[in-house]
DNA sequence: AATAGTATTGCAAATGTTTTCATAAATTAG
DNA sequence: CTAATTTATGAAAACATTTGCAATACTATT
């Protein structure tokens, strides 16, 4: 009855039960070298018996870290960011990290928030998408001199450690094969490029080799699309379905292409004979879908693994100062391009 | 020179600067309306000066919440998960809370490793998928008395309150549509159902009633695969392949049914004309590959938006008692199916 | 058997907040 | 103009740990 410990099981009960004090019993999970083999049997019991589970608050108060990585996304729900995040999970899970994750639906501001929030968890690192953040964003960076990483782009001048890819180069790829195939009537599906430096790139990429190869695209082919199927699908109708159209499309992304695919298909039109499609990603799916997607490889899964695996180093300080990491990018030939007769 | 204070910009700093007591300080940030408008000036002032952040570790000692939630998937790389994932996250992120994530592949001793670990960092709550778990972690569950909820499925004897779609149902309805127009030989493709409740419950709930409906699925026409486009492209081959094989196939998910999808294009089949396919989740593409796939829609966003609500509300203690809500799946009827001749 | 060294443990301070209680200042009422 | 409130602030305890230092117990050496 004067059983006053009732729930509070914290490292005095654990003591108490196993007749140490609390030095001894914090001890035995830091250093359990410094303690005797039979106190810790006793403390584990102990431990065990209650259901005692440690404190990570408490241990985070004495500049011990964390254990936390903050993850910021544009959004979650989207084939490549998934692929990205599995992969960057499970590197940084090895080390002992955890993830918190938010996502800001394209908003800097949001991003702002979010990186904020994390801060006041006491993350031990935090990892962004891309170049493009607020300036606030990199000043609370710099100031709070927290371990920062950028994924997904690459660039020898980026303001962050950086793993990714060169996307201005997956355009210039892109781009490169339809006019060596001899497209010269080309249309452009494209997300949204404001905030998006990935996008950006890409479509950057792809319009100067397009200038430069002497392609025509009309404004009324270059069209803006959401990440998503059914909006790139209306999207490419609206392009297919008039008398004059190209003789292929770029897309900025493998999902788009998927889209425009299936407005071929809609509209009876044989892909490759009458229409190239190509896509930049190679996302799950790509390579199965009749015919196979032609498109450009990025390695999501490698960019989230090394990303997670140099941010866990640099954390632990295994590994320090700027790096930049470009991950190689290829033409992956399927069967959505022929040559243009 | 004597500028000790350097880094650590704690309340302590932040009271200096703004002259006041860190009472003072922190009551400013937790009940304004005690302060003085002068007063919560100067330490705003102070605090954007010195650029302080708030420390939650140090918050979370005092059995203040810690504004975390834990949630554990199988897997972050999945069409459905990701969906789930993004609405659980916005909706939690309404109210204030910041998720921690982690994936444990189908592996449920990780799953319980992954839920102590969450508890270390005392999450507020916390949320599984499905009702598969180890004894361990239900048992951790109940004797540490969290907040937990089971996303996904929807059982009436729940351990856990739970917000999801009747899984068995959803595998009645798809079977039954097969059987409404006439499929007798029918083929099925599901991923491992092994510690994994949804796919089990879909499976059972479409053999009952084939059964029932007087259909025949050869052993060689069930094949299992995994959530993977390419394995179920490779799996499908094997059966359309053969000489013998079924009017329609009865695909786990919609991922599977899209790699049946592409399989029977490759071998040159007209679906529906050759060939019926129908799929479970309804998942984005599933409405815009031609033609659109015939499935069971489960309200992904709806579950993730609940149950996100529903816990959140739980922990703030707006909400109490366990709960188990039903979201409503449907069939939805497009271009992979037809009567069998 | 005494000494030096080592292994093991406990005490108490420190970590960055919140909150209760007490006190001082300002305002209102009588 | 004084007493009674009300408003605003500070001091100190509490939260659950870790760790430096000191103390004790044990072992090996001479």
């Amino acid at each position: 009855m004067t059983d006053i410990n009732k729930d509070k099981v914290d490292i005095f009960a654990v003591a108490k039960r196993a007749k140490v004090s609390i030095s001894t019993v914090s001890r035995s999970f830091n250093h359990p070298d410094l303690v005797n083999l039979a106190t810790r049997k006793k403390i584990d019991t102990a431990v065990r018996k209650l259901g005692y589970i440690r404190n990570r608050a408490a241990q985070t108060m004495h500049g011990i870290r964390s254990g936390t990585i903050g993850l910021v996304v544009p959004t979650i729900d989207h084939a490549i960011f998934a692929e990205v995040i599995q992969a960057f999970s499970d590197s940084v899970d090895e080390h002992g990290f955890t993830i918190l994750i938010a996502s800001h639906g394209y908003d800097l501001e949001r991003e702002y928030a979010v990186l904020r929030k994390f801060l006041e968890h006491r993350v031990d690192g935090v990892a962004l998408i891309g170049e493009d953040h607020s300036e606030e964003t990199y000043d609370l960076i710099e100031r709070q001199d927290i371990h920062a990483i950028s994924l997904w782009n690459y660039n020898e001048d980026s303001r962050l450690s950086c793993v990714g890819s060169d996307n201005k180069l997956a355009g210039n790829l892109a781009a490169q094969h339809l006019i060596d195939l001899g497209h010269l009537k080309i249309g452009l599906v494209f997300p949204p490029t404001v905030d998006n430096d990935r996008a950006r790139d890409r479509r950057n990429g792809a319009q100067s080799v397009l200038t430069k190869g002497g392609a025509q695209v009309y404004p009324q082919w270059d069209i803006e699309s959401t990440y998503s199927i059914a909006d790139a699908k209306d999207a490419a109708l609206r392009i297919l379905k008039t008398e004059h159209r190209p003789s292929a499309i770029l897309c900025g992304n493998d999902v788009l292409a998927m889209g425009v695919l299936y407005a071929a298909r809609s509209c009876n039109l044989n892909i490759p004979e009458d229409l190239s499609i190509i896509g930049i990603g190679d996302f799950k799916g790509s390579n199965e879908v009749e015919p196979g997607l032609t498109t450009i490889r990025l390695p999501a899964r490698e960019i989230g693994r090394q990303a997670g695996e140099y941010l866990s180093l640099s954390i632990i300080g295994k590994s320090v100062g700027r790096r930049r990491v470009s991950c190689n990018i290829e033409l992956i030939i399927r069967g959505t391009c022929k040559p243009n007769s």
